[in-house]
DNA sequence: AATCCACAGGAAGATTAGGATA
DNA sequence: TATCCTAATCTTCCTGTGGATT
């Protein structure tokens, strides 16, 4: 019977009530340590719900500080008290990692306004000002306030985009639209157009890093709703706050653990979360987004590390030290390609690639000179190499690079 | 002190892909 | 269909440079 698989791991007790709570998508209904903030928002945003706008505002803070979560709170709360009231108030979160040019975060913006699916707005194909054009026309038949919110508003490339926004209320007769620029770049301003910035800080709002103690309120905080009695052993929430406040006071990451750690102690169907899970937890975290990366890299990303990884192992075997320089690994990339017939890129092209890795964190790349034998970047992997060979053994493309000699024969590099 | 390697990394333009419009 | 957008990717050409060697 196939329903028994699933019978019995439905009757194993589980230890959570509701994990969805411990999630970064969650919004909780309280936000412990965030009370001021809440309220200083809700100052701001209050003549919306009189159908004026509001000033714009500007918020900083680093990740995991509950920028976004007190945004989302409050909006939600101001529509709810739009809808009671029956004032024309719009909310549209964005977030600019995401949506990060000019074009698509109009395209973006408008699409939230337009209901109709036929006139949606392509993601590319139109002059960026048709796109402006439509999207003020469509809040002008709509009507009311809008508060826009751009998340991570430090990724959007160009000012160009902002400094449309900030001026955007005088192409609209009937609609209103206010801007929330949150950022965890604290210098982001200072690069911006005078104008923009002005306009954009009408009001400023800081959001500091919670320290192990704060972080300790709110995961027992949420630990009341996604566990049942007793499922945590009491050790286990302040070491989660503890390790998740060396982190920078991030409380994602501090809830994320604590799920992972809980997933994990379910798993093994253990009676209790234990410090044990927690460290697992921690090495599972890290080793899931560097999987994640890898295998959503672009082709010739995944060549370029295949080559660092080979060139490493070469190294190790001829005991050298694992490092490199780009010349070399621009030698076996260009090798490994031809084996592939793909097309290999530029030296300049895969110097940048090579950046891109190091900022994921795959590799470390520092620019070293080595005196009269030229400048380079000296190039390290910072993830085991099986790990990467594990990985990308699954990608048909670029597999043929790892599994050589036929036959089934495994021969790794 | 001067030289010069092996690149770093900026600028600008070309190419490609996807889509709109007449 | 031809012609026009834009974004993203990649190439070409370029100037700049830390420090071991001369």
């Amino acid at each position: 019977m196939v329903s028994d698989v699933f019978d019995s791991l439905l009757e194993k007790s589980s230890l959570f009530i509701n994990r969805e709570v411990l999630r970064p998508t969650y919004t909780p209904e309280v936000l412990p340590h965030r009370e001021k903030e809440i309220e200083n928002l809700a100052q701001i945003f209050l003549p919306a719900l009189r159908g004026e706008a509001p000033s714009n505002v500007f918020i900083y803070g680093k990740t995991g500080t509950g920028k976004t979560a007190v945004t989302k709170y409050v909006g939600k709360q101001l529509i709810k008290k739009g809808e009671e009231r029956k004032v024309n108030v719009n909310f549209i979160y964005m977030n600019c990692e995401v949506v990060d040019t000019h074009y698509r975060l109009l395209q973006n913006i408008a699409n939230h306004i337009i209901d109709r699916w036929e006139d949606r707005i392509p993601f590319t194909g139109l002059p960026t000002d048709e796109v402006y054009a439509r999207l003020t026309k469509a809040m002008d038949e709509k009507g009311g306030v809008t508060i826009v919110v751009l998340d991570e508003i430090d990724k959007l490339k160009g000012d160009e985009a902002l400094y449309t926004l900030t001026r955007i209320n005088s192409d609209l007769s009937r609609a209103k639209v206010s801007l929330v620029g949150i950022s965890n770049d604290l210098k982001f301003t200072e690069f911006l157009d005078p104008r923009v910035k002005s306009s954009l800080g009408e009001e400023n709002m800081v959001f500091y890093p919670y320290d192990a103690r704060q972080l300790q309120d709110i995961l027992e905080h949420r630990a009341k709703k996604a566990f049942k009695p007793d499922a945590l052993a009491s050790s286990v929430i302040p070491l989660c706050a503890a390790l998740a406040a060396q982190e920078h006071g991030d409380a994602r990451r501090a809830l994320d653990l604590l799920r992972v750690s809980a997933e994990l102690a379910e798993r093994e169907k253990a009676a209790k979360v234990t410090e044990k899970h927690v460290r697992k937890a921690l090495h599972k975290i890290e080793l899931d987004h560097i999987t994640e990366v890898i295998k959503t890299l672009p082709l010739q990303s995944k060549i370029l590390l295949l080559a660092i990884v080979r060139e490493e192992r070469e190294k190790k075997a001829t005991g050298l030290k694992p490092s490199m320089t780009t010349g070399e690994v621009y030698e076996r990339y260009k090798q490994l390609s031809k084996k592939l017939k793909i097309e290999s890129l530029t030296q300049r092209r895969i110097a940048d690639l090579i950046s891109e890795l190091d900022m994921l964190g795959i590799i470390t790349a520092r620019v070293i000179s080595k005196g009269r034998y030229g400048r380079t970047r000296e190039i390290e992997l910072s993830t085991p190499s099986s790990e990467i060979i594990r990985i990308l053994q699954d990608d048909d493309t670029v597999n043929p690079l790892i599994l050589y000699g036929g036959r089934g024969q495994t021969r790794l590099i």
